[in-house]
RNA sequence: GCGCCGCUAGCUCAAUUGGCAGAGCAGCAGACUCUUAAUCUGCGGGUUCGGGGUUCAAGUCCCUGGCGGCGCACCA
């Protein structure tokens, strides 16, 4: 019941601006045992022992009362020590020694305050750590954008939406888990250092090997390696891991991004079309409790049907072009030029069909919908219809204007896929720089037999931005990727810009 | 990459036309036995993002650099 070691000045506090002298501050703890978290003494009964340890947010002294917050992974509970029950010094000893955002454990009986408060009365107090610097204002918190993701715990201890952002995330990954562990799937991992980038069309981040002397990428997809383990025999898999893609960031898009990808033997696309909605269904159930979200101030209906919509036939209906019709680049480029659209580089048919629909189509996609049948060029991975050559097996899932999910039947023909990754590789020579890149070990693990399958990839970031009402992926990641702060301080700016542009090779 | 906006005490924010850089919270000293953004008295706290310029005088005006947000562009 007291107090153990204590010296006049913490070190941590040395040279801060918190204070300068202080009695009874105490050195770090070790040992403290808790037996109670705050949530659960709450809900105990007046007269329950309690033991807990946790950050103290609120520290209010008035004499022979005090009253305070303890905060530990549950949440909040109010403390209070009192001079009847612990003598003038006692009281005075310890109300003066803790300071707001240090750690306690205290030990004591619930009871219930005149204003109906539940409330620890403490008998033990100990301090078991300090903080050297002052918490955020326990008001005002701590609103600043770039402070809020470059210093994460701060966000998440005063701002109590942010927390509850991160473990909706975490319920949301949690519960898909279960899900597709209850069908049966395998959770594999594949590595994120490839010798090709492939699986998507995007631009890869390079990074150096030292012991084997190569250049490796970072992942844009596991899609391959994934396939190459169904070869394998284990035939329903999934991953939930990071892809990195070297493009823009914007409040939809991340350099850095959480993918879950799943394959399915004996199964088409049709199949993982009712599996999928069977999965997000099933997710809002458990994590949110209802069909219906809000994005934005929009409703979105996540319990009626998702409509199927055709993307040439949608592209025609709103441009006028039919892709069917209009098949080669230069004949499409003119015809997109001519709806008003700055068509760029576009070096590709592909590309510019891919850009057409996304000014034109998806931004108008809010409520649910499955996109389907994406034309044959767009994706070198995946199977052709019987009926029409010229599309795909393959569809989306679009909500609010943004791509959540992607899947389709697996081109599982070797020589197709050799002759398709061939055509990508033309692109790449003529200047595409997002082809995709032809991987030899890929084609040969096909060639020893793979069976019909579907697979499927839903972005993480933006299925949960969705579900917390995030209005950018970097509010549910928890260090979001920033410029770095190197050279801020500098203090001549002018030869330490030139000399960090100089050394940006390393 | 382009445009707009922002950066002042640990946090949240003020500062008139260019005229002594302030408040609340937090911190320190003190009062106070039921607080709920407790209240009251006193005290300390600044590279106003960095560098340069104009001026008797710059948080404020000009140039330049940094970081961030938003929009556009890019981007499955």
């Amino acid at each position: 019941m007291a107090l153990t070691v204590r010296f006049r000045t913490h070190p941590a506090r040395e040279g801060v601006t918190m204070s300068t002298e202080q009695p009874g501050v105490t050195g770090p703890q070790s040992g403290y045992r808790a037996d109670s978290l705050a949530a659960a003494a709450r809900q105990a009964p007046d007269g329950t022992a309690v033991r807990l340890a946790g950050r103290i947010m609120l520290w209010r002294r008035m004499g022979g009362l005090v009253f305070g917050h303890l905060q530990d992974r549950s949440g909040r509970v109010q403390v209070s020590l009192s001079r009847n029950d612990l003598g003038e010094e006692t009281v005075k000893e310890w109300s003066r020694s803790v300071k707001i955002g240090d750690f306690a454990g205290v030990a004591g009986q619930m009871y219930t305050t005149r204003k109906g408060e539940r409330t620890v009365a403490v008998s033990e107090l100990t301090v078991l750590n300090r903080t050297a610097r002052a918490l955020p204002d326990k008001w005002a918190g701590m609103s600043n954008v770039e402070a809020r993701y470059r210093r994460r715990y701060l966000d998440l201890l005063v701002n109590a939406e942010s927390r509850e952002r991160f473990e909706t995330r975490i319920r949301i990954i949690r519960s898909i888990r279960r899900f597709l562990e209850d069908n049966d799937f395998l959770e594999v991992e594949t590595p994120i250092l490839q010798e090709a980038a492939s699986g998507a069309a995007a631009r890869p981040f390079v990074t150096r090997h030292n012991t084997l002397g190569e250049d490796f990428y970072l992942r844009i997809s596991p899609e391959t390696l994934l396939k190459r383990v169904v070869v394998g025999g284990f035939d329903r898999v999934f991953e939930i891991g990071r892809n990195f893609r070297n493009e823009g960031m914007d409040s939809s898009h991340l350099q850095e991004f959480t993918m879950l990808e799943w394959y399915a033997a004996y199964w088409d696309y049709r199949d993982n079309m009712a599996f999928v909605r069977e999965m997000i269904i099933t997710v809002l159930d458990d994590v949110i409790g209802s069909r219906t979200i809000t994005y934005g101030g929009t409703k979105l209906d996540f319990g009626a049907s998702w409509p199927e919509v055709d993307y040439r036939t949608e592209v025609a209906r709103r441009t006028g072009i039919d892709l069917r019709v209009v098949r080669d680049l230069p004949a499409l480029r003119e015809r997109v030029v001519g709806l008003g659209l700055d068509v760029g580089a576009a070096p590709s048919y592909a590309g510019l069909v891919d850009l057409l629909y996304k000014k034109t189509v998806r931004p108008d996609l809010i409520q649910p919908c499955f996109l389907l049948h994406h034309p044959a060029e767009l994706v070198p991975l995946a199977r052709r219809s019987d009926s029409d050559p010229t599309q795909l097996d393959s569809f989306q899932v679009v909500v609010n204007g943004w791509e959540i999910v992607k899947a389709y039947s697996e081109l599982i023909d070797p020589v197709e896929q050799r002759q398709r990754l061939d055509e990508q590789t033309a692109l790449r020579e003529a200047g595409d720089d997002e082809t995709m890149m032809m991987e030899e070990d890929f084609i040969e693990a096909m060639e020893y037999g793979m069976p019909p399958m579907s697979g499927l990839g839903i972005g993480i970031d933006r299925f949960v931005a969705l579900l917390t009402d995030a209005p950018t992926l970097r509010d549910v990641v928890l260090f979001p990727t920033m410029r770095g702060t190197k050279g801020q301080t500098a203090g001549d700016a002018s030869t330490d810009g030139i000399a960090s542009t100089d050394s940006t090779a390393s």
